[in-house]
DNA sequence: ATGAAAGCGCTAACAT
DNA sequence: ATGTTAGCGCTTTCAT
């Protein structure tokens, strides 16, 4: 493996001259640089970047925190988040939770030993006490971390509307919501709780139930469906998160009970798997791609030093009209 | 942030002293021992993994490389991956090539600057020329890089008769195959290959159609498999990946054709998405959790200096009974 | 415009 | 058992 005196020695230069003349910092005469290109093709040299972060302090990778990458929405915001962050010429280091406890934990370790220069997290916070060590950026999409860490969601309020403006136009008398359990406060809570607000003012009677959240397994689906639907066999409408509302259509259909005809159903998020049924979904879109960019966006501003970034940024969202409702 | 000079000084002990005391290597008294480690705690000093890592030389890191997350199949695979990687204190650096080209080519490159210790790849590989200069260790998972890069795979052949048993079973007499395509052998292909061979023994005439492969979009699954049910409607099964089966079921469903009476309809992979719809899918499971610890083990041992390595494993897959044929 | 030299923060060999 | 020191391979002053 050449290095860097391999480099300046073939070149008949210096070291310093041959870094000066790759990072183009610095004046290097015409006919030097000609050398140590020369010598670079010749040796084959690649900069050891291990090197290069030491001196520079700071590794260009980026920690990506989700729940589980098998839920086809942290899915595409991974790939849209590594995209974006590839395109600053970053690099995402990948980091699932689920199932193992104290993962943030470690990772926020792992920033404070500079295998990361910052976070982007999909995850619940850790500890306050933790979280007050941290001295490296972190940009959360839709959770809540606290005072100074920037938050990117999408427009619940207005997910919320259209959700609502469904189920009413469509008019329905009692319906059941399905939705994520939390432990403190989210900006996506926000939906669910404008929706049924809207709902109550329109009479529309409203069953909601919690499901485990962190159990992303789809016999877990397909049984919180079927257990709630046995509970409440009455509701003429179901509202819950795409996967759980395809999940919803397979019983339903099971059952013999028509869609939309008997039951109206109405997903969130806008997960291509809504597409892929029949009747195709009706669901509310999140637009993954812009969250994404927003975090990475506001992550390398952060980085820069940008001391004026906002608290809350906010992605529209989209009403896509199946044939569920 | 503290080095691990402000230690050894609040310590009053030299650097090499705690070196020694937190990495276990070597003799260190208990008394001084637990001065390091009170020093440790009122400095709050973490390790700079920077300067370990050069010099180590290593990273700690492994790319893992796939054509897209949001194909639910990768996207496991990823979750696996990274969730092995992590048992052996590693960590996964994640990378979608589509849409994206030269980009095997970028992370070979990174390699050679030691971002990465190695490599696990699940697409097609780059020109001999670049992978030549390969100095580190790839795994591939089911795609042929060539000579000395092991492959883990899934037992293909197996695939192949537990999906054409159910076609014979089924006694089907015409069947529609798609397909992705490739342009260099994979070991994937010989369950295509296999089970076309079976059903032709059979008497069992194939219409083989290949699909485009790196177009991964749900829009285009509708699509191909509009065109090729409009082309062949007198098919009475298909056969194909399950996200096109899925695809196909809705296809079908709009058009009035009973699953699986009038057509039959086999996956393979096994993704939980067929699970979720009704009538659940009949597919041959690939053991994803398995083969990426397979793809970890492999390539763990290689980075222990390992020589024997086989240049093939093959995971077991499983016929998983749903209703559509 | 270029070379020499001083780090970046750590580990390990060497000396004591 | 512990302190001192020489790197790891690069970047960047600081002279010249």
């Amino acid at each position: 493996m050449a290095g860097i005196r391999e480099v300046a020695a073939y070149a008949g230069v210096g070291v310093g001259t041959v870094s000066r003349a790759l990072n183009k910092t610095g004046y290097v005469s015409e006919e030097t640089r000609k050398k140590i290109e020369e010598a670079v093709k010749v040796l084959n040299y690649q900069p050891n970047e291990l090197a290069r972060n030491l001196y520079r302090n700071k590794s260009g990778v980026i920690g990506v925190i989700v729940p589980d990458l098998e839920n086809p929405f942290f899915a595409k915001f991974m790939k849209y988040t590594e995209m974006e962050l590839f395109r600053y010429g970053y690099r995402a280091l990948v980091c699932n939770t689920i199932e193992i406890s104290n993962r943030v934990e470690e990772l926020i370790d792992l920033m404070e030993k500079n295998v990361m220069d910052g976070l982007i997290v999909g995850v619940d916070p850790p500890s306050e006490k933790i979280l007050k060590r941290v001295k490296k950026p972190i940009v959360s999409m839709d959770r809540n971390w606290g005072k100074g860490i920037p938050i990117i969601t999408s427009d619940n309020k207005k997910g919320a509307q259209l959700i609502a403006d469904q189920i009413i136009q469509a008019g329905c008398k009692k319906i059941l919501t399905l939705e994520g359990k939390t432990y403190i406060h989210h900006p996506f809570e926000e939906r669910g709780l404008g929706m049924k607000q809207i709902l109550n003012k329109n009479g529309i009677s409203v069953i909601s139930a919690e499901v485990e959240w962190n159990v992303l397994s789809y016999e877990y689906y397909m049984w919180i469906v079927e257990k709630y639907l046995d509970l409440f066999d009455d509701v003429d409408a179901v509202y819950a998160g795409d996967l759980l509302a395809v999940a919803c259509m397979a019983v339903v259909k099971k059952r013999g009970i028509r869609v939309p005809e008997d039951l109206k159903i109405i997903g969130y998020d806008g997960l291509d798997l809504g597409k892929l049924v029949s009747p195709p979904l009706t669901t509310v879109k999140q637009d993954i791609p812009k969250m994404a960019k927003c975090c990475v966006d506001t992550i390398m501003r952060l980085l820069d030093g940008d001391t004026h970034v906002e608290e809350k940024q906010v992605c529209d969202v989209e009403l896509i009209k199946g044939g569920t409702i």
